[in-house]
DNA sequence: AAGAGCTACAACCGCTGCTTC
DNA sequence: TGAAGCAGCGGTTGTAGCTCT
């Protein structure tokens, strides 16, 4: 596909000063939007998708660097578990953090969260070797990216999420509700409150691509809970 | 000291939805 | 109403720098 000229062969990698200096120019002149017109006006050799990300994720204004604080951590967590890979949405509760940011972070934090070290990965790579059911050895995920991780009975051992969790769901029915409840309370004392398997099993039903929303835009959050093999066939975000 | 492995992050790719004609 | 183009999103990849062995 491809914005602007399809068939031009767009500038690729890293970017450089003078190719910043250029967008933000032009993004200041223009305002957002109409990125395909950035290379026509600007010279720039970028495609409006490249240069539309590197204003988004580097350039804008107001952007935080840096890791994120214990507080946008909790927020992250638990908008994950409302809204599953919705990271624009999740972006739009941690102001100066970019999707694209709070993603990376997630990846390399949380989804390896619970991961062993090697050594312990190997022992308990052994120990399943010699305890695991061939009926959990097919539910396992199948993506290379999940190889190596292996799901551990305390996963599977409590499917119910926490009552503070289903009390949270019937109170603030609303993605905003929810984000004001849970903003507005200590989050770490809260996120406390809370039991890991709670997390796990709170997880977005990957199974729906459309990730299960209705038309009000209500989230049926948990909707694994009720069924773990959905969850388990889902093959995404096992800590 | 050096190579292997890991982590963090920037950037690209492909898909989807919206808007316009 | 459908096609085309644009904008945005989520998944994935590439790589620099750091840590470990």
């Amino acid at each position: 596909m491809g914005w602007g000229i399809p068939e031009q062969e767009w500038r690729k990698g890293p970017w450089t000063p003078e190719e910043d200096r250029l967008l933000s120019e032009y993004v200041n002149l223009y305002g957002e939007g109409r990125w395909s017109s950035v290379s026509r006006c600007t010279g720039l050799n970028r495609s409006g998708k490249s240069c539309r990300l590197r204003w988004v994720n580097y350039l804008r204004p107001g952007l935080k660097k840096g890791q994120l604080t214990p507080l946008e951590e909790g927020i992250v967590v638990e908008m994950h578990a409302l809204w599953g890979n919705k990271w624009s949405t999740i972006a739009r509760y941690l102001p100066g953090r970019t999707d694209n940011e709070i993603k990376n972070y997630w990846r390399t934090h949380f989804k390896k969260k619970g991961k062993p070290s090697r050594k312990q990965d190997m022992e308990k790579v052994q120990t399943l070797k010699q305890n695991q059911a061939p009926k959990k050895q097919e539910q396992e995920p199948q993506e290379d990216s999940m190889k190596g991780e292996t799901i551990s009975d305390e996963d599977t051992s409590d499917d119910q999420m926490s009552s503070e969790v289903q009390e949270m769901i019937k109170e603030y029915p609303t993605l905003e509700d929810q984000c004001f409840s849970v903003m507005s309370q200590d989050v770490a004392s809260w996120l406390d409150t809370i039991r890991e398997d709670d997390f796990c099993f709170s997880l977005w039903n990957l199974d729906d691509p459309k990730g299960n929303m209705d038309h009000d835009h209500q989230p049926t959050v948990f909707s694994c809970a009720a069924d773990s093999n959905s969850f388990y066939n889902s093959g995404d975000f096992i800590f």
